[in-house]
DNA sequence: AACTTACGTTCCAATAATGGAACGTTATTT
DNA sequence: AAATAACGTTCCATTATTGGAACGTAAGTT
């Protein structure tokens, strides 16, 4: 099957409309040559004369009628087609689907997100809370929310926000009764509670503020991808917990949590936007990117201070 | 402006529904190195991703979506307008317009188009009946019945039916009031009818059978572009006309014409059929001249035994 | 684990489409 | 009557498109 070229059904639909092949080739910026080879090609494909060539315009043969009308629609069929696309180019408006972990829809989003919504009426947003590792394109995801300890996905362009230093964390009870630890081995006497990581490999890896470097295993007692599970478990006294700062600024401030071993940071987090192809962005994901990058900083560097 | 590819639209839409590039690519029959161009183009084109590509199949977005639904319009209106052309080459189908001078008409064409148009039923005939000298192109005609001396218009194919012989004519009546003529001389004592010609002059060109030649000059006293009209004049009395043979074959019969000089030949005229183009000659054209040239010249012989 | 299959993309010589100029006609204007 | 303008077509060097082969990658198979 040798398929038929489409552009010159436009190009006879023109034509027509014009009254003329040189008229035609006019109005669709084409030179008079072209349109009326285009023309000729059509008719020998179709194995039909369409119009009759008289020195003053065209006459439709009766065929040529008929073939006119599917022609017309044709033409409204790709300008149809062609309003879609850019009626989404012309200004922000449409989906974006977005995907965030939990501790961060939960506490980020949840602020930023209708203020967003009311500057864009337009735009509707979907938003897919998960903590699983997700693939955007099979998931159709627009722009997803990420911590991780670096940017290291080459096909997904990524937009760093804001570090995300980590400190470990245990209530005020379970302190007090393991005793506070003065050095990283006094953790060895704790329980511990921990993210999911598929490797199974449970690690603390803490550095002193004049470099000293030590990893620590550990066997979790709970494990789970709910960063705001781990924070209430450990507000309930299960165990220490490696958890973000601005997580449990919080509950720090209202006593819940307290700082364990203060002077030793864990490893910083980069909590970043990635999103597919910054070619043929749409301008909805586009002023979401941008309105991330403006207030997701922001609102991080509040939460460090306080916590 | 430069006007979109239409095919890529096409190629789009067949690639969804095939599921994938290469799936696409073997129903279009053609490379998926290609169809993965044209893709990538329309894309780039729409300025939007249409489609995500996965190892397995591809995945439209919300957008390619909408997109799409389009398309499949556009795909439908052109198969549509393959539909009307492919049907009235399938078979002898549809209007066949016709144009005939208005003896003919009367003659020939009364006889043959009702049994042709019941050999055909699915034909249209759209009749067209006048002596005035037509364009084909202009008018809409797909074939004209004509009788000329020669067969000159470069530009429109011609299929010569019959000879049309034609002799000078008189009522017996007018033949007894002025006697009848021995020499073509005798003939300037006649009152003349004659059709009409643009020229304005009028003359007989008359050939003996040894070959000798004769131009006679005259006023005709009715001028008319109705073959038939001047037969009934003649018939009348009105004076001596030039009319074909088979014309006046059954007024010979019946005795109320009379062959005048009947050894002194006019010029003959050729019957013809013309009609533009031998390429894209459609069925129910072609058809119709096939019949015509299998049964005029039977029918113009008969008339001329006869006459 | 190694192998096979199928996907989408890229490369580049072979091929096809393009478009400015010239042509032959015809209607209109000078 | 001559000149001009406009039409559709054709020509052919330039330009763009094509499609087979090779590539990199991921899923299924031995």
């Amino acid at each position: 099957m040798s398929l038929p070229d489409l552009t010159n059904y436009f190009i006879f639909a023109r034509v027509v409309a014009a009254g003329s092949i040189s008229a035609g080739a006019r109005e669709l910026n084409m030179p008079k040559s072209t349109v009326s080879r285009r023309l000729t090609e059509l008719e020998e494909e179709q194995g039909i004369r369409l119009v009759h060539r008289t020195r003053k315009g065209l006459k439709l043969t009766d065929i040529g009628q008929a073939f006119l009308i599917h022609c017309e629609t044709l033409v409204s069929a790709a300008e149809a087609a062609q309003q879609v696309t850019q009626l989404m180019l012309a200004a922000p408006r449409g989906k974006v689907h977005v995907s965030a972990p939990y501790a961060l829809s939960q506490s980020l989003l949840t602020e930023l997100l209708p203020p967003f919504m009311k500057a864009y009426p337009e735009i509707n947003v979907e938003l897919t809370v998960t903590n699983r590792p997700i693939n955007l394109v099979d998931e159709g995801v627009d722009v997803a929310l990420r911590v991780r300890a670096s940017i290291e996905d080459s096909s997904l362009i990524a937009r760093p926000l804001a570090d995300s230093p980590g400190t470990l964390y245990g209530a005020p009870a379970l302190l007090a009764e393991h005793g506070v630890p003065k050095h990283p081995l006094d953790l060895l006497h704790f329980p511990h509670l921990s993210l999911h990581y598929t490797s199974g490999r449970y690690t603390y890896q803490l550095s002193a503020e004049d470099g000293e470097q030590l990893t620590l295993s550990f066997n979790p007692r709970l494990v789970t991808d709910d960063m705001l599970v781990l924070r209430e478990a450990a507000v309930q006294g299960e165990g220490l917990v490696a958890l973000p700062n601005y997580l449990c600024a919080d509950a720090v401030a209202s006593g819940q949590l307290q700082r364990v071993l203060p002077n030793w940071h864990l490893p910083v987090g980069i909590m970043h936007l990635v999103y597919p192809h910054r070619r043929g962005l749409l301008p909805a994901v586009r002023v979401f990117i941008d309105y991330m990058v403006a207030h997701i900083p922001v609102l991080a560097q509040r939460s460090l201070l306080i916590g």
